[in-house]
DNA sequence: CACAATTCCTACTTTTTGGTAACTATGCCA
DNA sequence: TGGCATAGTTACCAAAAAGTAGGAATTGTG
């Protein structure tokens, strides 16, 4: 019984939604990995996503880089430049995002209520 | 540009993440999705997830058949008998979620922070 | 000297989400 | 008669998430 309660609560799919199931964690990670150069900076991906407040892109930002998705690279210069780019395990997560976006292509239509 | 702006909030993560990404929807659907029977009443779900609250499962599950994704039938007995599946809608959304299980279970050694 | 550029941070407020507990309806069973 | 069981709903409250607005830091440029 403990097992089965211990086993539930470590579920993985718990993990992962309560680490990236917010508003903006995937589409960070979708970002960066489309991007040309694979790299982009804190600006450059606030642009793509507009609706993101610096605020929450920030906190975002910060949250993937403790959890190692996301590697965080400062340039000591003035203005600062700070690069950001997938880790190895970040890209390890791209393709089960891509079935979520494959599926969504693909079967979103039957979902939408109005 | 307007282009790219709609592009941008028509995004399929967004749209993934905006319904199904809150605490308890994917975990529904996995319960659903391993059932023997294919097939669960709202206690049987709610015991299988016992720190869900009944308000939380029910509005999960309202949720979960406004989209299509969860198929409600309601028995006239008493007491009241209902039964819940997953659509074919359902269904094919499962294999992206195994995928970021098996994901889970593979690199969330590497994501935890302590 | 004022200002721009970049990457944040902080305080404050609003919105959303989730939890608790009580209540409903109905018929069966003791 | 008085619980019990099922599948919810509702009102109320607490906590978390997110938005807004402003500031800090640095240094080169006009």
């Amino acid at each position: 019984m403990a097992d089965i309660k211990a086993q539930y609560f470590a579920c993985p799919i718990r993990q992962v939604v309560s680490r990236f199931g917010d508003k903006w964690s995937m589409l960070v990670l979708y970002m960066l990995h489309t991007s040309d150069t694979d790299i982009l900076r804190f600006n450059e991906i606030h642009r793509l996503m507009t609706d993101c407040s610096q605020k929450m892109l920030s906190q975002t930002l910060k949250n993937l880089e403790q959890s190692h998705l996301v590697h965080r690279e400062v340039y000591p210069e003035v203005p600062p430049r700070v690069e950001y780019s997938l880790t190895d395990t970040g890209k390890s997560l791209m393709p089960a995002i891509e079935a979520l976006i494959t599926w969504g292509k693909e079967h979103f239509k039957e979902v939408v209520t109005d």
